[in-house]
DNA sequence: ACCTGAACACCGTTCAAGT
DNA sequence: ACCTGAACACCGTTCAAGT
């Protein structure tokens, strides 16, 4: 009822669920974890605090909303594959790079599973598992299994993330870890041996050679 | 200089970083996650919140040094075993145990990789898959995938047992989780199809079905 | 029905003052 | 050197009062 209503983005739209969730997203992105608070929340929606909890009910509510709105996203977007296999890699990818993207996605799935989430990237993986051709008692451990590991890399990855992100290159601080680990070199030989690995391993290709193993595994197995 | 030093604990020690930590972990266990303030520490080591800034920089800190602590503690007791094989699943079960008992370790150890405790982890899941035999090029990856799966499942685990401990019996929670999963058969129809696995499942048992799986595919891919 | 914003009961952290 | 505890600058959440 406005009267010149434009066609991108209007500057006044009434509060919403929808709009809340949207602009904490866009809030997380920004500031990260930590600024998300119902008062910076308020203030980009241009309201006061109270407003929100008309709509949601408190600020657990709130993130699981959220993340499970990037998830959704992400999922939509993984594309069909000629093989199951091609199928899995790629939604272990989607996943790793929503979760790599939105770091906060990944501090929230661990603290709740069982959020819509999760389920729908087990439902997705389940479906592959299944085309893989084993037998149905091996399903549930093998989807399981998959989906554990994929979150599991993708919240440490998008932790390593925000560890670096200030000011510390990504080469230093290897560097400074696998120095580290020389120094201790009685200690910790397996590492010292691999650090150099370390030093120059690209995330995403060793988390997909992960899955790989994995797969290898539920062939292997059946 | 007690006039009468009893063989246990006395009541008056001297603050320290050590102890600071040990009465920290007490704290955790008791109280979860959001037990752990200063004011709560403080008053249970007889003492004011400033004077354990003498001896940590800060909370951060603070639960690093407590979940290195306890995986520590785990990793000291895992047995030596016959196979590499049997190392590793002792190794998982050390963790998946220890993260079992200490709920607010697998959150720390999501939010802040790189930590003593990973390192430690890490370690002695390379020299076993060093011991497995397999070609050099390959141990990092391995570990590294070993290591991502067990601190996932692990870090999923504690956070369902903290979801269900209140008031919530396991049974009941799962048979509600699986009945939603059926209302929406049409979205999920692979999770529907598993369902009946997860009411019955043991979590243990699947984590290390899971450690199999992988070690399955580390063995077929050499 | 929905929004406002002051107020409440907490936090982590700092710091002047003590011993 | 180490401890004390009040004070500061924040939080999430509630709720009387408004429209």
């Amino acid at each position: 009822m406005a009267k010149a209503t434009r066609g991108s983005e209007r500057r006044e739209e009434a509060l919403s669920r929808e709009r809340i969730v949207e602009v904490a997203i866009e809030l997380l992105d920004d500031e990260g974890e930590g600024g998300l608070t119902f008062r910076a929340l308020a203030s980009r929606l241009a309201t006061g605090p109270g407003a929100i909890y008309w709509h949601i009910a408190n600020k657990n509510e709130l993130l699981v909303a959220a993340s499970d709105a990037v998830v959704a996203r992400a999922m939509g977007e993984v594309l069909a594959s000629a093989s199951p296999r091609e199928a899995i890699r790629g939604i272990a990818a989607g996943v790793f790079e929503a979760i790599d993207a939105h770091p906060w996605v990944g501090a929230q799935l661990s603290r709740a599973p069982w959020q819509t989430a999760m389920l729908q990237i087990f439902e997705r993986l389940g479906r592959q598992v299944q085309a893989l051709g084993g037998p149905e008692r091996a399903w549930f451990t093998s989807a399981s299994a998959l989906l554990s590991y994929i979150i599991g890399v993708s919240v440490q990855n998008a932790a390593n993330g925000r560890l670096l992100e200030p000011p510390v290159d990504r080469a230093d601080f290897l560097e400074k870890v696998s120095a580290q680990w020389t120094r201790d070199a009685h200690a910790y030989p397996f590492t010292v041996k691999v650090a150099a690995r370390l030093r120059e391993h690209d995330d995403r290709a060793e988390f997909l050679a992960g899955i790989d193993l994995i797969l290898a595994g539920i062939e292997a197995s059946r």
